[in-house]
DNA sequence: AGCAAGCTCATTTTT
DNA sequence: TGAGCTTGCT
């Protein structure tokens, strides 16, 4: 009973309440995943056989470490046994063993966002939709959030209120393309991520069967994040619950940040009203932060209305004030942190792992980036595209894909003439349309192709392509995944024309393609769970599904020595030592698409809170006065956030042109910006723009007045206008802007990172030009 | 057929 | 800004 050592004493009750239903409400750094872990390892060690613990999770890696966690507390590794994954795997791999019943092949492909976006476009091409007004993107989402909500097809064209919707919106044939999409991926042998939900629903739903089975294989349930399920999820877990009614749910409602995703917080509240005797038990004592991080974040958090009252505190000490920066640009920002980073690592001996920088958009990333990049601080980015995601790797997975699965048509045209086999546009095209006509797939046309009036060359290409497919088919009897993929890479030449490549890209992609099958390697090489024999042990399509499941963050080592770069939504469940949230402006956090209603609102208000929770003893907040969005400078206002923060805890600062912000006995300037004119871009801009504003009381911060822009003369530039080399600018040149027309250089000023011209122009007065973005022609 | 240049358009967040 | 797509050229 060791583990039960070090649980305080909610923890240690949530652990012990093993049968019936269970909810507990677990606060921001309360020791969840403690609860959860100790609490299947309790299970096991009172003898619940593995088999029938059923743990879902959001993350693979949420679900690894608990494993690990599991493990490390038993001292042994039966916890391999149990069923702990996302949703979206263990439903795959449930549905890889049932697919049979709902009409499936067994080797369906997981189509992720990217191949599914690109088979909407095509129902939408093939039905003779404008796919400008019918966006693929646009309508994906639709497809997937009535997925979500369990809405198929036919429920979605016979239900009023959605048709009324996209009458409203002018796209009255979305049901129509809905329809032919689900149509198609079950042609394609393919289900999409939201397919994992909604077929696994109708799977215990229409089979009855198949729910008794997992309902009595399932003895105890666990679900993590309880806060961010949607519709489809929360059916699926009280059918699955339905019969032994051991079901532990965990979650935060302050912490819901995915309702874009169809999560609802009703699911929280609905439990309490689906089972005779739920318990609840609080977690409410923080061990991860200062008392200052967590007054600051309550207090955020208060503004929400309808919480479910927890009184959150900690033992830990009060800690330093939350500081609060605002700079000229995003990229000023982005040097503010870089230097923050490196005096933090100087002054408090902090290692690079110890940061942590959040934005709420990925195109934030940028900035932070080029700044660590120029310090020589290592970072590594979450949630850019993933390895999986680029073309090369995609490329040869589609070759595997195709082999497991022929009828996946999006792999099908991925490789069908790459390497080049004279395979072109239009013999595919017409192989697609045969296809349509006879109702069979695309590789059937292949196949017979004979049939099908090909001429005589593009026969024999076709052919070969077939005899090739077929050839790998037949290994996968005697062969795994790897052999099979190292075989297909020689045979096509694949790696040969990219062995040939020898521009840095082409290296790039080669060495990808090693890594590839490197990681392949290793996936035959790790050992199996014991009931795995259903998924098929180690052959192509148990591979296949594992890596579309994976995310971006399940690739990267957590506990590399870097600086983490990633998006808000990224970090739940995450902690650090010191946290950068940046961006903290309006329309960008909260985002200028849910600042119109309350709910919205209050979402992006929880997205700040989960960003401020996850530090444990530094925190800063920055926003930018202007920054480059789609191209152009843009003036933003501080967030409304920022006004809801208790002052008393704040230490303003003002960092302009990435000067240091605070304290240090050569005050606001870089040794670099000393070297180059003085006080440098910082005092400048401080100059000019004043100390961020102290919180205004009565001034409500909704639609804040915009500082108009003064206005342009536009100037057309000449046709052959090309921007000049203008490191070497002097004042008294002449220039010309290509908006603002010509001018002459008055003064330079700025640091030799940011050099700033202020120039006088005929037309439009005076400028500071930013020469880092602007682009100048010199004139004389 | 294949490639390069130019054009348009989008930006929330992710399994 | 930059990705993806159309157009036009070879």
């Amino acid at each position: 009973m060791d583990y039960l050592k070090g649980l305080n004493e909610p923890q240690r009750e949530a652990v012990l309440h093993t049968e019936g239903p269970l909810m507990i409400v677990a606060g921001a750094g309360s020791g969840k995943t403690k609860v959860l872990t100790t609490r299947i390892a309790h299970l096991m060690a009172n003898g619940v056989d593995s088999f029938r613990i059923l743990a879902l999770t959001f993350t693979n890696k949420a679900a690894k470490e608990m494993k690990e966690r599991i493990e490390h507390i038993l001292g042994n590794s039966d916890a391999r046994n149990l069923y702990i994954g996302t949703f979206h795997s263990v439903f795959a791999r449930i549905l890889r063993a049932e697919a049979h019943r709902l009409g499936y092949p067994n080797s369906f492909t997981i189509y992720d966002t990217d191949d599914a976006k690109s088979v909407v476009k095509t129902v939408i091409n093939e039905l003779n939709l404008d796919d400008k007004h019918y966006k693929p993107n646009t309508v994906y989402n639709r497809i997937s959030a009535a997925k979500n909500a369990l809405v198929g097809p036919v429920e979605y064209k016979n239900d009023y209120y959605i048709q009324q919707e996209d009458m409203r919106s002018n796209r009255p044939l979305i049901a129509n393309i809905y329809d032919a999409y689900a149509k198609r991926c079950f042609k394609n042998g393919a289900m999409d991520f939201d397919d994992l939900l909604f077929l696994m629903y109708r799977l215990l739903k229409e089979f009855p069967e198949a729910l008794i089975k997992y309902q009595s294989k399932f003895r105890y349930i666990l679900i993590d994040e309880y806060q961010d399920t949607n519709p489809a999820q929360y059916e699926i877990i009280k059918l699955l619950a339905a019969q032994h009614e051991n079901i532990c749910v965990v979650g935060d409602d302050a912490q819901s940040i995915y309702s874009f995703r169809g999560a609802t917080i009703q699911n929280i509240l609905q439990f309490q009203k689906d089972y005779d005797d739920v318990s609840i038990i609080k977690l409410e004592q923080n061990y991860r932060s200062t008392q200052n991080i967590l007054k600051v974040a309550n207090d955020i958090i208060a503004n929400n209305k309808g919480q479910i009252p927890k009184n959150l505190w900690t033992e830990n000490a009060t800690g330093e004030k939350i500081k609060l920066v605002r700079t000229m640009t995003d990229n000023d920002e982005g040097k503010f942190v870089a230097d923050a980073i490196q005096e933090q690592k100087l002054r408090n001996h902090y290692n690079n792992k110890d940061f942590c920088v959040l934005y709420r958009t990925n195109a934030q990333s940028r900035a932070f980036e080029e700044s660590l990049r120029r310090m020589g601080i290592p970072y590594i980015i979450y949630g850019g595209i993933s390895f999986y995601q680029r073309k090369e790797i995609k490329d040869y997975i589609a070759y595997l894909r195709v082999i497991v699965n022929p009828k996946d048509e999006e792999a099908l045209k991925r490789i069908i003439n790459y390497p080049v086999r004279g395979i072109g546009k239009t013999t595919i095209d017409k192989a697609i349309l045969y296809a349509n006509e006879n109702n069979i797939t695309m590789w059937d046309v292949l196949e017979r192709a004979k049939e099908f009036g090909y001429k005589a060359g593009t026969l024999e290409a076709i052919e070969n392509f077939v005899l090739m497919i077929r050839s790998a088919q037949s290994m996968m009897v005697k062969h795994n995944a790897y052999e099979i993929a190292f075989h297909i890479g020689k045979q096509t030449n694949f790696v040969k024309e990219l062995f040939n490549d020898k521009s840095t890209e082409g290296v790039a992609r080669y060495e990808n393609i090693q890594e590839l099958l490197n990681s392949i390697k290793e996936w035959i090489e790790t050992p199996l769970n014991e009931e795995d024999g259903e998924v098929g042990d180690k052959g192509l399509g148990a591979y296949l599904q594992q890596i579309t499941l994976l995310t971006d963050a399940d690739q990267k080592d957590p506990n590399a020595d870097v600086v983490k770069l990633m998006t808000v939504h990224a970090a739940k469940g995450l902690e650090f030592q010191c946290v950068f949230v940046a961006g903290l402006e309006e329309t960008l956090f909260p985002s200028g698409l849910s600042i119109n209603s309350r709910e919205e609102l209050e979402e992006e208000r929880r997205l700040f809170y989960v960003a401020i929770t996850r530090a444990k003893n530094r925190l800063w907040l920055s926003y930018a006065n202007a920054r480059y969005r789609f191209g152009s400078l843009v003036q933003n206002e501080g967030s409304r956030f920022l006004e809801e923060l208790p002052e008393e805890f704040l230490d303003r600062t003002f960092a302009g042109g990435g000067a240091r912000n605070q304290g240090s006995s050569f005050n606001n300037t870089s040794a670099f910006d000393r070297m180059h004119g003085g006080f440098g871009a910082a005092a400048q801009a401080e100059k000019t723009y004043g100390p961020p504003p102290a919180r205004k009381k009565e001034t409500p911060s909704y639609l804040p007045p915009k500082p108009q822009a003064p206005k342009v003369v536009e100037h057309k530039p000449a046709a052959d206008f090309v921007a000049s080399d203008t490191s070497n600018l002097q004042a008294g040149q002449k220039v010309e802007h290509q908006k603002f027309g010509f001018g002459m250089v008055s003064k330079m000023e700025g640091s030799a990172h940011n050099p700033i011209a202020t120039v006088q122009f005929e037309l439009n007065g005076e400028k500071k030009i930013m020469l880092n973005y602007a682009k100048l022609r010199i004139v004389e």
